[in-house]
DNA sequence: TATTGTTTTCAAAACCTATTGAAAGGAATA
DNA sequence: TATTCCTTTCAATAGGTTTTGAAAACAATA
């Protein structure tokens, strides 16, 4: 962002933003280039996200496509010009729940299927067995029904939280507060 | 665990809760060696790890202690024997709890002070501008605003449910449902 | 102190993921 | 249709992380 006057702040912000995205198991050029679209105030093109991180064409494109898939920024068009341009959600909190929703469909979904299965196994195996055995069996299989309830729980708290937001967090947050006291 | 009759569940959650571990940026073996001591009827040493998940002694002890340093395994001693053993916390809230109060310490918090720090230059920067071009700098700095705040409300948010935790969470959903209602 | 059992360390190797760059593919214009 | 401008693709490569395995360090016992 050599154009702005904020060059070193810019630099800052979308180095950081992409180390933190990597120990999260976020690409750091998509993060980076997510941050630079972030802060821009102006749609940017390919050719300028290439000047501004110093990445390959093939590179950008692959990011890009991926940070719409992701639906974290938009393609927009600008008039006489074939070129195609992005720009990114600027509501932090609508930030926050697509990541979140996307991250649970992608990561979360699966695991938790995998544990339902597991429990169906242990009830199917449980049937064969008589006497004490069977009582470790329920022991055993309560690890797998703690991270299922688990999962349960988060879930109602998020959904709930993303319907909240609409009336403001102000309310939430008094609302808890409230509880704790 | 070809000891248990349910060598299976075991296997298939261990796989899987690597995988999922593996997209988070956390690395598949220690998420494996977490989910094997996790679900474990009583502690295990080092061997019982390299035997069962079949990994290098090298690769186990790296993984133990950052598991223990992550506080989400502990090392326990058994008479007469020389070895450690290792057991997992069994509370899935405090599993969770510890993995994101550590998350935030390790990963969160460094960007949230490179934004701070970003927050301050383009104030010393305002400083020097006039007129409209001072505008400017009024909604770019919005954006870094905008993140700081919604990481304190996230921060509250989670502070506020682990104290709730121990009230049960029932009061806590109850409490977000009726904002919604 | 020497012996033995156990854990840690770390350079080399294996492994995995992201990037590059050039070529192919598309789509608008003349 | 030919030309031009732009985007996508993908095999090769670069870059980064994890694991291995053997040696060193450590600690308990005799």
């Amino acid at each position: 962002m050599s154009e702005t006057p904020f060059a070193s702040a810019d630099t800052l912000f979308i180095r950081r933003w992409g180390e933190m995205a990597a120990s999260w198991g976020i690409s750091r050029t998509m993060a980076e280039i997510h941050a630079l679209l972030y802060l821009a105030t102006k749609p940017l093109c390919t050719d300028d996200v290439m000047d501004q991180l110093a990445v390959s064409r093939g590179s950008a494109s692959i990011n890009l496509r991926a940070l719409v898939n992701w639906g974290l920024i938009y393609r927009t068009h600008q008039r006489g010009d074939r070129k195609e341009y992005f720009e990114a959600e600027q509501d932090v909190w609508q930030m926050f729940e697509t990541i979140v929703r996307e991250r649970r469909r992608r990561e979360v979904q699966p695991i938790v299927e995998t544990i339902e299965r597991c429990h169906a196994m242990i009830d199917e195996e449980k049937s064969k067995l008589r006497g004490n055995t069977r009582k470790d069996a329920d022991a055993y299989k309560k690890r797998f029904t703690d991270i299922l309830e688990f999962c349960d729980t988060i879930n109602t708290l998020f959904n709930l939280m993303s319907k909240a937001r609409q009336a403001g967090l102000g309310p939430i947050t008094k609302a808890l507060g409230k509880l704790v006291r």
